[in-house]
DNA sequence: CGGCCGATCAGCT
DNA sequence: GCTGATCGGCCGA
């Protein structure tokens, strides 16, 4: 089940070009007893930094909470939102550009039980992980995660998964972003067309 | 120090 | 489609 883990390289891209590249690929969590827990990403959303109105970094913004955007390619940002999800990004780009890409949505794959008795027993496998507070509660990912260097840490990575043929991206608008101007039109979340798995389809 | 609000979700209607 | 839940971060005063 396991494919090649990705290396530091794999990160050190721009959000828009990492959002694309994540979609097929398998994010894993092992538990504490190292189980894997993991999914197939199908929907993602770049974030870019500074002149991204969307963006926690817009204007070059740094605080406590976005620290981690600036600690380079690799890193997980895990944020806390609405007062009860956690949101889980993949930094990306150069030293200071504080890109991240969202990661959205997974097709499940590994560890399906313990996401149910994460999420419930009634909840229907396609929507366990259909949303970025789903998919953290799904994976056991919180602020504990926040900060973790995705290259080297144990437990926490992406890697290849095998391709089941050609994938089908669709662009659209990010979700959620309305207040952010002329960037909130912008092409900027990425969906394996047509998959039952995303939050919202789209293709 | 106070007030506003968000990269959401579940449960209704 | 609409709305309440629920709270930390952020900004302005």
């Amino acid at each position: 089940m396991s494919g090649r883990r990705w290396t530091r390289a794999d990160y050190d891209l721009d959000a828009a070009t990492l959002a694309e590249r994540l979609l097929g690929a398998r994010l894993v969590h092992c538990t504490a007893s190292g189980r894997r827990v993991s999914g197939i990403i199908v929907e993602t959303e770049a974030y870019l930094g500074a002149p991204d109105l969307a963006s926690h970094a817009v204007g070059g913004r740094r605080t406590k909470r976005n620290e981690v955007m600036y600690a380079g390619a690799g890193r997980a940002y895990v944020y806390f939102i609405y007062g009860m999800h956690h949101c889980f990004n993949v930094v990306c780009g150069g030293e200071h550009t504080a890109h991240a890409v969202l990661v959205r949505a997974l097709r499940p794959d590994e560890g399906i039980e313990l996401m149910r008795r994460r999420r419930g027993a009634e909840v229907a496998e396609r929507l366990l992980c259909a949303g970025p507070g789903r998919l953290c509660r799904a994976m056991g990912i919180d602020l504990r995660q926040n900060g973790m260097d995705l290259v080297g840490a144990r437990g926490l990575f992406v890697e290849d998964a095998a391709a089941e043929g050609a994938i089908r991206a669709v662009r659209t608008a990010r979700i959620g972003v309305g207040y952010a101007g002329e960037w909130a039109s912008k092409p900027l979340r990425w969906v394996v067309a047509g998959d039952r798995h995303a939050s919202r389809r789209a293709g």
